[in-house]
DNA sequence: AAGTGGTCTAGACCACTTG
DNA sequence: AAGTGGTCTAGACCACTTT
C-alpha cells in the first residue's frame, strides 16, 4: 500500500478503510471540499489510495453513517451541511395561532464584547485573556417570544460580527457565520436540563415564575472538531416533547 | 435466484441484501433464534439464500446497524437483547448517598385487573372488551423513592402475572416477562414531557407540589413489532439530564 | 453518450474463539 | 485444529444524472 497517502500520525495497524476514512475527514476539515463540491469519484479515490473499490466504499459508507457526507447516484459524493432548522422541532412543538408548525423568527437584541466565564472559555478552548462576542437573542412566533438564547463566540474567528449592525444579522445564525466569517458548523452536542423560570424567563416568555423551563446547552463544532459556538436556549416546558427509539 | 427463500409478500424489485435482511428479521420475530443461539454461519446463509458473501454481509450489517444482532469474530452472529438497565441513565443521573452511580431498586406496590383507557388500549392494540394487568411500581435508591411507574400489560400474554404473588416480581420487569411469560422486549419508543408535580408525585417523590417532573412514556415491542407493554415513569426533573449529538 | 454511485460476484487471507 | 467473523481484491453489470 502507498502509505504516503496518509497523515503522519495515522496508525497503520488499523484497517485500510479506517485509515482512508480518517484521512478523508482530515481533508474535509481542512476545507479541501466545500458542501457544494463533489469529492473525487470512487475510481479516482481507489487509484489515489491504492485500494480496491470494495475497501474504498466501506470507508465512504462510514462517513455516510456518521452523517459527514451524502451520496447521490449519478451525481457524486458531497460534504453534508447539517440541517439545524429542524433541530428545535426535536425538542419543541411550535405551532402558530392557526395550528400550523412554524419556524420561529430570530432577532438579536444585544451584543457585548466580554471575557467569558470559565465554563464557556473551556468549552470554546479559549485563552484566559481572550474576549468573546456575546449575543442575546429571542425567537418569536406570531411576534410572541417563545425562546431566549444566549450565544458566545470566540472573538478572533468571528471578528466580523463584532461590528456588523444588529439589524443586519438576519434570521438565522449559521448561514450568517458562513457568509460573514466563513465558519461552517459541522456538528453539535446538546444537553437538556429542566429549570424553574426566573424573573427574566417569566417576563420574556410570558410564563409564571417557578414554572418549568427547558434549557438546551449547545456546543457547535466545525469540521475539524474545534468548538466555535456556545449557546444556551431556554423555552417554556409546556411545548416540550422529545421522542427516542431504543434497541 | 432462489425466490422460494423469501416470504410471499416480499417485493422482489428490492435489492437482494434488503430482501435477505427483511427475511432474517421475520425469522427472528418468529423466534427461530433466541438471544443465546447463534444464527447460521455466513457460509450457510450464503448457500441458503444463493448469494455471494458480500451481499449476505451487507444484509447482516444492516441488522447490526439497527441493533437487531451483534457479531463477534470467532463466535458468531447473535440476536441482541436490548439493555434497558442503562435506559434510565440516559435521562436521569442517579447517585447514591456516597455519590456512586446506582441502579434503582424496583418494587411493585399494587396490581389490578382492569379495562385500560382508550389511549392505552390503542397503544397495546387491544380489543375494547379485553382486560389488562395494571401495576404500580416505585423505584428506590437508598430506600428513598426516586421514580413512580405505572405499567399496563395486555392480559392474555401476561396471564401468569395476574396471579403471581407481588413479592415474587423481583427487581426487574423485563427478565420477569421473559421468565414467566416468554415475552421478550426487543425495542421501545419513549416520549419525554415535563409536568408539574401533583399531590401524589409530591408525596411519593418528596418534592414540592408544582415543581417540575419528567414524564417518560414508553411503548415496548417484541421482535415482531407487536406492542406488549405500556409504561409511564415519573421522576423529579432535578436529576434530569439528556445529551444528543447532532450532525 | 459519458460519468456517477448502487448492486453483486467468487473468491482469498487474516484474527479471533473454542474444542 | 477447526470454525467463526473481519478485511480485502478485481473486477462486472445496472440505474441514475448530466451533457
Amino acid at each position: 500500500m502507498n502509505t504516503a497517502s496518509f497523515h503522519a500520525n495515522a496508525d497503520l495497524r488499523l484497517p485500510r478503510y479506517q485509515l482512508i476514512r480518517d484521512d478523508l475527514v482530515r481533508r474535509i476539515a481542512n476545507g479541501e471540499w466545500t458542501p457544494e463540491q463533489a469529492l473525487p469519484t470512487e475510481a479516482d479515490l481507489c487509484e489515489a489510495y491504492v485500494v480496491s473499490i470494495g475497501t474504498l466504499r466501506k470507508a465512504i459508507e462510514l462517513l455516510v453513517a456518521e452523517g459527514v457526507v451524502t451520496r447521490t447516484q449519478g451525481k457524486g459524493t458531497f460534504v453534508r451541511r447539517p440541517r439545524f432548522d429542524s433541530s428545535l422541532f426535536r425538542f419543541f412543538r411550535f405551532k402558530s395561532a392557526e395550528g400550523q408548525a412554524v419556524q420561529p423568527i430570530g432577532r438579536v437584541l444585544k451584543r457585548e464584547i466580554v471575557k467569558p466565564n470559565k465554563a464557556i472559555r473551556d468549552a470554546l478552548q479559549m485563552e484566559p485573556t481572550e474576549k468573546s462576542i456575546h449575543l442575546s437573542r429571542v425567537r418569536l412566533i406570531d411576534s410572541k417570544p417563545v425562546l431566549r438564547e444566549e450565544i458566545w463566540l470566540a472573538r478572533p474567528r468571528f471578528d466580523a460580527l463584532a461590528t456588523l449592525p444588529l439589524d443586519d444579522f438576519g434570521n438565522l445564525m449559521y448561514p450568517l457565520y458562513e457568509r460573514a466569517c466563513r465558519q461552517i458548523v459541522a456538528s453539535a452536542t446538546e444537553t437538556l436540563t429542566v429549570e424553574q423560570a426566573n424573573q427574566e424567563d417569566a417576563a420574556t416568555l410570558h410564563v409564571d415564575v417557578g414554572s418549568p423551563v427547558i434549557m438546551v446547552n449547545r456546543v457547535a463544532l466545525d469540521f475539524a472538531g474545534t468548538p466555535i459556538e456556545w449557546r444556551t436556549t431556554r423555552g417554556a416546558a409546556t411545548g416540550f416533547q422529545y421522542q427516542v427509539e431504543i434497541r
